[in-house]
DNA sequence: GGTTAGCACTCACTGGGTGCGAGTGCTAAC
DNA sequence: GTTAGCACTCGCACCCAGTGAGTGCTAACC
């Protein structure tokens, strides 16, 4: 299953040209382009024999080839010369993501906006999993006279509040001790055991004072819980498909867009992708949508544990070479930007 | 330019018809599925006479009649009918919106996409201004050595939090100082305010042994009000244009998605808006790209103050009757459940 | 045996031609 | 003022032939 210097050479012109062109390459067009030093009929043998093998492919009798699949595997495996970033384009990427680095999900968001207008593809990323994020403290303040502040903090600076609108009365010292006595309880579990423990039931009896506060607010936090809980997902660039020949077919372009606007769906198979730089490619995606996509996902972390992604989507005919450098660059400088400015972040 | 009661019944049918079935109506047409009592040849005159005023238009001399954006203008205006939703649409509704009410981003979000569900449009809503909101106190916390929480809090009840990584030492008394400090430097005054003051120079001056402090944090907290003061837009059922023939057009659906899309210009167009029911049709937009487009918005209040607003974007050929009746029980809605839940809210 | 020139063949695509049908505008009669 | 009748218009679907890019095969060449 070895292909030949020549076959191989001519399978990397095909790919190249067709992401290029996105037309069929003919035998003629590849011998008058490249000079290989062989004639078209010579090509022709050769493509067939490609063909045979699965990776190029006919869409008609008298049309050029297109490149497989597994064509396009081989190339983002062994043909393809990773692109080496120019100076400029990564200064560029480093200071647009550093920018306004002190809100986390500002900064995920503007990452997935910069990706596609640098690829002109529909790209995406996920804020990272929070599941193993421990608590800090909890606080709970005043606000009026029957509103309070209920503040969550985390070991990786996350924060979330909410303002709860109580129905029984407190003081502040109730709701010191409160906080305290939460705190105390659920420090250094991580966010999804304490979601796990039955929390209403425990705190009836260990703090039998503050129970009708506790009733009234621990529906809430529970809540709030699942909240710090939740990725988000931000999208970018839908419309950059139509500037995709293979995707003037008005039905070709509303099950893409479709596809990519079921964010629950597309959530889920982000989630539960591989982390590092994972290229899927047509088939090879499980989900049926996606057949004629590639998706091309890579990890970045903070503090080096909590992760996200970063990638884009869309058709197989893609610049790999280029997309792969450019994620690559952005999910390094995000991890670095984290990383520097700790947990300088704004939550959600 | 007071048409006839025949007329009138004529231009009525004609736009109702294209409304449901996107057609040109023509005379024989409406003649036969009609019994106005009149034949198809006093029709075409009618007609011709409707289209003289500026009220139809040929698409070309064999076709039948299409309404303009002018008669979509008298349609809406005095036509149609408006359309009483039964009790189970009201109850549905109602339920969806009151569902999940304790989070005010989340709530406006579910809002967009049921309304988006409802009417098969592009839908859209538009978080409150809070320019006028008054600030209620400044609290800044301890996380560990070299972080702290900054929490703004707002009359409305809306809160803002950042992590922050300070530079500087600081101590648990400092911190407090400096946040009962700003509380009562900027208490009562609205956020848009605060930003225009210089807060930097004014601190120094006041609270010298704070300045260093100040310093670090205070560029911080000017970020963070302008986040406060910052809009979200939360689109919704952007692949519905899909549905509607006129849009198989690649190009025209292309240029619809990417002009939904320019969030930063559309937030732009609906802020701008007055207030209450507004429809605009067709050319009545300002906007170049929206002259085949009606835009039907409507605005919610909290606690009779905040406005933000709620809407449809589609082509002029919509069903007004339909989807003004269920945007006015949606922003009703809205306005009732924020006002009895009070600032019940997760910020942003 | 690999390589190449030559040639017949395939097939999408384009553009002109034609018939159909829905609809109009006009006219003359009611 | 209303209506029947009729010529006319024009988009649309369909057919058909010409074009051109590209293939597959065969026989000759090195």
């Amino acid at each position: 299953m070895d292909l030949s210097e020549r076959k191989l050479k001519i399978l990397q012109a095909i790919v190249g040209d067709f992401i290029r062109t996105a037309e069929p390459i003919g035998s003629r067009t590849l011998s008058k382009k490249y000079d290989m030093g062989i004639s078209s009929a010579t090509i022709r043998n050769e493509m067939s024999d490609l063909e045979e093998l699965g990776f190029l492919s006919h869409p008609h009798t008298s049309a050029g080839r297109v490149p497989s699949d597994k064509a396009y595997r081989l190339y983002v495996n062994s043909l393809m010369e990773k692109r080496t970033l120019t100076k400029q384009e990564k200064e560029f990427i480093s200071k647009k993501l550093t920018n306004n680095v002190s809100e986390l999900e500002k900064t995920i968001q503007c990452a997935a906006r910069l990706l596609s207008e640098i690829t002109q593809l529909t790209s995406f990323a996920l804020t990272p999993n929070q599941n193993e994020d421990k608590l800090k403290y909890i606080n709970i303040l005043p606000v009026d006279s029957s509103t309070v502040v209920m503040m969550i903090v985390a070991e990786s600076g996350k924060v979330s509040n909410t303002t709860l609108r109580l129905i029984v009365p407190y003081s502040e010292d109730r709701l010191e001790l409160l906080s305290k006595s939460m705190t105390y309880y659920y420090k250094g579990k991580t966010l999804s055991e304490m979601l796990k423990v039955d929390i209403i039931k425990n705190f009836k009896t260990d703090i039998v004072a503050l129970s009708r506060l506790a009733e009234n607010i621990m529906p809430n936090f529970l809540h709030i819980l699942e909240g710090m809980l939740d990725v988000n997902l931000y999208m970018d660039g839908y419309t950059n498909i139509f500037s995709f020949p293979e995707y003037n077919d008005i039905v070709k372009a509303k099950m893409f867009l479709e596809m990519v606007n079921q964010k629950d769906i597309f959530t889920n198979i982000l989630i539960n992708r591989d982390n590092g730089m994972i290229v899927t490619i047509g088939n090879e995606n499980a989900d049926n949508h996606m057949q004629e996509c590639s998706l091309i996902t890579a990890s970045y972390h903070i503090d080096g544990k909590l992760l996200g992604k970063l990638g884009v989507i869309g058709p197989t005919r893609m610049k790999y070479d280029e997309v792969i450098s450019v994620i690559e660059l952005m999910t390094e400088n995000l991890s670095e930007s984290f990383k520097l400015t700790g947990g300088n972040e704004e939550n959600e």
